[in-house]
DNA sequence: AAGACGAAAGTGGTTGA
DNA sequence: TCAACAACTTTCGTCTT
């Protein structure tokens, strides 16, 4: 099984035992060295897992992998946790499912439309599978629950995608899955608040730190950057600088300040812009760090 | 010249009467 | 429904490197 090499948790290259999550790429990346230790874990499914010895001895006895059909109904419970993981089967699953629907009733006509837009969302936002099955679940219960009757079919994907992105930690804003659903920002908003409301789906809101891995991703900065700027942010939220304040833009700011010190400057419009903030933002931001924090050299 | 700074006014969403 | 409010944006003149 793939997911074996993934439990020797000590790096080929170096033999360091501490890992860090790319969450946008799915890898899991040795924090010493840089080294890819295993790709493609969130479509596996295995980094909220593979610490876990009690779940895989379960998976391991129970041999097939769990169905589409199980954490149907319980994502209420699920908050925080991911569900379980999807591979290769599932997705064709999916696919036999959504074609045996399409003949059928008028919701079931929707549901295979609804599917088809996941899919494409999915696509563009560069999601991984596991939260596509996640989100096309949302969809079916929203479906049941005749939350679809007189909204959009986007407006409701959008809501569906958006709630599970929150759910798996993916760090996605509204605005970006509204563009890829083709429709107003203010709309998704309206059409998420009510789904999850409606579904009594618990959505924390996204942690900044989903955020710093994946601009320093973006921005190209080396490991150690945004190690540094996660310290940067564990110390904000401890001194409660992040009540009421946008992930993006508290992001930015540590991601700034990182870079700045540790000699990778990256000027404050570059951040803004792949963080879609202004300078302006990420300078209050970091104004608030400074006066709370003292700064050792990092490295 | 580019980058950073900060004041001031404006925007869209939330809250509470 | 409306006003107050906080976070954020836009704009722009000024300072720093």
């Amino acid at each position: 099984m793939a997911e074996g090499k993934f439990q020797s948790s000590r790096c080929t290259n170096c033999g360091s035992t501490d890992f860090i999550k790319d969450y946008e790429h799915g890898e899991l990346v040795c924090e010493k060295c840089g080294y890819v230790a295993e790709e493609h874990i969130v479509d596996r499914s295995a980094e909220w897992r593979a610490f876990d010895e009690e779940e895989r001895e379960k998976r391991d006895r129970a041999g097939a992998p769990l169905s589409l059909m199980i954490h149907d109904g319980g994502l209420s419970t699920q908050v925080g946790r991911a569900p379980p993981s999807m591979d290769q089967e599932h997705v064709d699953r999916m696919a036999r499912w959504q074609d045996r629907v399409r003949v059928s009733n008028s919701s079931d006509r929707n549901l295979s439309h609804a599917l088809n837009v996941i899919m494409k969302v999915g696509d563009s936002l560069n999601l991984p599978r596991t939260i596509l099955e996640s989100s096309s679940l949302i969809y079916r219960r929203a479906l049941r629950s005749k939350l679809v009757k007189g909204r959009s079919i986007h407006g409701v994907v959008a809501a569906s995608v958006y709630i599970s992105c929150k759910q798996f930690g993916m760090a996605r804003t509204l605005e970006e899955v509204a563009s890829a659903c083709a429709i107003a920002k203010k709309e998704a908003g309206r059409s998420y608040r009510y789904v999850a409301w409606e579904l009594s789906v618990l959505t924390p809101p996204t942690s900044p730190e989903f955020y710093v891995t994946r601009f320093s991703e973006q921005l190209e900065l080396p490991r150690s950057v945004e190690i540094f700027a996660l310290k940067l942010l564990k110390m904000a939220v401890d001194l409660k600088l992040t009540s009421g304040r946008g992930p993006t833009g508290l992001a930015a700011a540590v991601t700034y300040v990182a870079s700045l010190l540790a000699g990778e400057h990256k000027t404050q419009r570059e951040i803004a812009e792949v963080a879609k903030v202004t300078e302006v933002t990420i300078r209050n931001r970091y104004k608030e760090l400074l006066e709370r924090i003292e700064i050792t050299t990092p490295i």
